[in-house]
DNA sequence: TATGAATGAGGTTTCATTCAT
DNA sequence: TATGAATGAAACCTCATTCAT
């Protein structure tokens, strides 16, 4: 291994380290009240190391986001190759996305909190490709996997970019409105259990062609 | 109308053009980067007197979501009552909520973005209060329906508040989801086919009781 | 009893009840912490009227310690005058002090911290002379004790002034010292004891002619 | 010396030229009409760079009491220890005091107004404790003499820390009161005098064991 | 590359005071 | 005389970001 790549794969090492730092702050206190310091102090750097590794804090953030992203949409691509009936397949994103939600949540809300116009200014182009890249990679790979639904007439059809979204629609809301009816009325944690209802209820519109309303 | 009566309703008044004057600059800029400042002087009025009316820019930012939270709760609340089928009537929630889609797209995610833990405190127990008792009203005609359907035997038999559950979760994933396409891909407003969709989705899905997957 | 004795009567007794109302207030609070709106509220007045009977809050609390300094004149004033001994009389003025600090610690320590440079602007003209008219009083008093302490041989001869400013720099000196050690170290208030022994030893001081150092 | 030296005694310097500068404005102001972006830019700095050093406002005012307190008690300690007469350590102490009051008037009139129940919130458990530890050292000392007096036969036989604690009392009680009058009243300053005056008689009364009242 | 002291803009909030009624 | 809603100045303090070392 050359020197350079030495410096390279060190550079990573520390860039990973600051970004679990801000897992934690951010999660723990909010983007608001996280502070760079916090963070760098987490860190163990100093906060002005931060900024050799990140633009800005709303960079740093996004960041979380794109890795959680680039997770959800590599797993959902294995999906899509796999030997199984289209029907396993949409088990499968269930159990891909209740593996995200256990292993960090608050990222995750953050994650569907990002795009709030106040957000996605100051975003460097690269980020905000990267943004783009992993967000459109898991859905399409949803959509390849409704389009074989379709092609087998197993599914409705319809517009299969129209229901992909409904399935990611589905998703995001239910952990969003779950989540807050938790908070608001300190319910307890009945994510997964909802998650798995609407899953069943999509899987089965989608599949209702014949006997359509 | 007595002295005192004038006085209540010209206070009110005051109060709605400083909740109009807070959902534009809101909307425009975000929480973070909207400043009391800017409300007041769009409400020609001085900061300090945004105070006598608000306790702090949190609690005027969640009277916004408040204000629609209600509006939804009671246009729901109608189609309860109304004397059509089942199927009308959830057709008649999407009118709703495409009806407040159109009215203020901004308030509204914020409602969606409104509980984050980090936005929760701050607030006064009665905006909470009202906040829990809006919500609720909304929720709780949503299921109304879905048991009304279950008992006609339209509907799969389930938890009835897991599916109003899924309902809601699809109404406020769909609009983050797709709006959140439209700002990170300059894509076009494609919000309501697609709430369509997912409705129409939803709706077979929680029929399709006899022939499940 | 005219009408215009009424009024006047009438205009006292509200002005007396707003200082009861600012006495409480101030001394719960202190003078920064200490809203003209909540003395108000206890006088049960709107915040306005307070300026229809004093200039300022600066006023408003000067009125405060122009009440006691009055008290202690008057009182003061009433000793000179009896047909007991001088020493008896010294006796009796720590009799008052120890009645007044008694009746309003608090007051009695604004009085105290009213002359810090920040405090005596803003006063009008007339709470500025009161101030002095009482001041001068109860000094004077004193004054006159210490040169009757004189004339008879018993004091020491000295200039009476600096000894009455030593009589009454004691006095408050004490009240001072012995309330901060208190909240400092949470001991307990032994501010009597601790005057009754500063008499003593500066009426021996005043004494002691003969065997002076 | 090395680098961690110099940076400590580098942090020590920039801290005494806040103080310095607050100093110069708290005498000029007065607490409340100081402000922080004064002392900030008469010390050449931001006004951030305040709150690195200091707490906040509350603290950086307590701060200038405790340098003068400090003062006080290691010059009174010194006295303590000297090889001289009881009488000529209590002289030694009104030095101690003019000294004081010559060096910094301001700051003294803040240190007997810093306990007012109002102004010991808002301070750090450290402030807090130097507050008391150096109000403690300064009054030991004073103790000690006296009780080295008491011992000596030369003072009254009584409660030593009472004794301290009137000394200590007429020191301050003159300070302010004098000094009031002088605001009140445009007269010339005489704290100098009348310091002298009170401690001669202070220092009889406490003598005059044998022929007392 | 890393540091971390310093920056300084700018926000929220308070509250004494005013004035139209 | 009394009200009390409105004012608006101004203050404290925070914290993302920079830059000399």
């Amino acid at each position: 291994m050359g020197i350079y790549e030495r410096k390279q794969r060190e550079k990573e090492r520390r860039r990973q380290e600051i970004l679990s730092a801000a897992r934690d702050v951010f999660s723990k206190k909010g983007f608001n009240s996280a502070t760079m310091e916090e963070i760098a102090s987490r860190a163990e750097l100093s906060p002005g190391t931060l900024y050799l590794y990140f633009k800005n804090k709303e960079e740093l953030h996004t960041s979380l986001s794109i890795d959680i992203l680039d997770y959800i949409g590599t797993e959902i691509s294995k999906v899509v190759e796999e030997d199984i009936s289209v029907e396993e397949k949409v088990e499968k994103f269930l159990d891909v996305f209740i593996d995200v939600y256990d292993r960090d949540l608050s990222i995750l809300i953050n994650l569907f909190h990002l795009q709030s116009g106040e957000t996605l200014h100051n975003l460097s182009e690269e980020v905000m490709g990267q943004l783009k890249k992993h967000s459109r990679k898991a859905h399409q790979a949803i959509v390849a996997v409704v389009k074989e639904g379709i092609d087998k007439g197993i599914f409705m059809e319809d517009h299969p970019v129209a229901l992909a979204d409904v399935v990611w629609a589905t998703y995001s809301g239910v952990v969003l409105w779950v989540d807050s009816k938790r908070l608001l009325n300190d319910e307890k944690d009945f994510v997964k259990p909802t998650l798995k209802t609407a899953f069943d209820i999509v899987t089965r519109g989608l599949k209702s062609k014949s006997n359509s309303m």
